[in-house]
DNA sequence: TGAGTGATTGACT
DNA sequence: GTCAATCACTCAT
């Protein structure tokens, strides 16, 4: 693993901070998409609101193996929601990749959203997922290793804006929401 | 064994 | 603003 990683990945919270402005990468067939990440999610196991809350099962079991993978879960009947699993080994914490800034392979996510505007290609989770070809394959991928899905450094965000975050029920009084400030691709402002 | 719910989106009123 | 789509998981029979 790159040297970066370890402290990045150390703790949720930690790595859904620095995880804002790094770039995802996946290569497929069809040819290469791949985003700046400016909002994220973090989740842990002693949070109501995740998936490891209510401990391992067989859908969530990447998020208590070793940081730097990725764990894509199925949800509403219709959706795939794309996380990277941080924290030590078995402590069931990821960060929820929320949306990205598109900047490469555009014609590609445009083609699979089936859309025009560059502002809808990545901005949520599931059209993020979409955008990216991202599947239930992907499930358990090495971000780090140069496979055909890849997390790489990028430029540290001027400013991030850290709030609590959406779209739950339970524990939403966590702040464990961060984007980056003024960027037109987060789901909502 | 079955009803209820969700880290969502898009279509429709 | 409201609602359907319809899988995996939880909780209650």
């Amino acid at each position: 693993m790159p040297e970066f990683l370890p402290e990045i990945l150390s703790d949720a919270n930690t790595a859904a901070k620095h995880l804002l402005g790094c770039k995802l990468i996946h290569k497929t067939k069809e040819g290469i998409a791949a985003g700046i990440i400016v909002e994220t999610e973090a989740y842990k196991a002693d949070d109501p609101a995740s998936h490891t809350y209510r401990g391992q099962t067989e859908r969530n079991k990447v998020m208590f193996g070793p940081a730097g993978h990725a764990y894509v879960y199925f949800t509403y009947g219709m959706h795939y929601c794309f996380n990277i699993v941080t924290g030590p080994k078995n402590s069931g914490q990821a960060v929820l990749i929320r949306a990205l800034e598109p900047v490469e392979g555009i014609d590609l996510m445009k083609k699979r959203r089936g859309i025009d505007d560059i502002y809808q290609l990545t901005n949520g989770p599931a059209k993020l997922v979409q955008a990216m070809g991202i599947t239930r394959a992907d499930y358990g991928a090495n971000l780090f290793n140069g496979g055909r899905l890849r997390l790489e450094p990028g430029v540290k965000p001027a400013e991030i804006v850290q709030t609590i975050r959406v779209g739950i029920k339970n524990g939403i009084q966590q702040p464990w929401r961060f984007y980056i400030a003024s960027n037109k691709n987060v789901s909502k402002p």
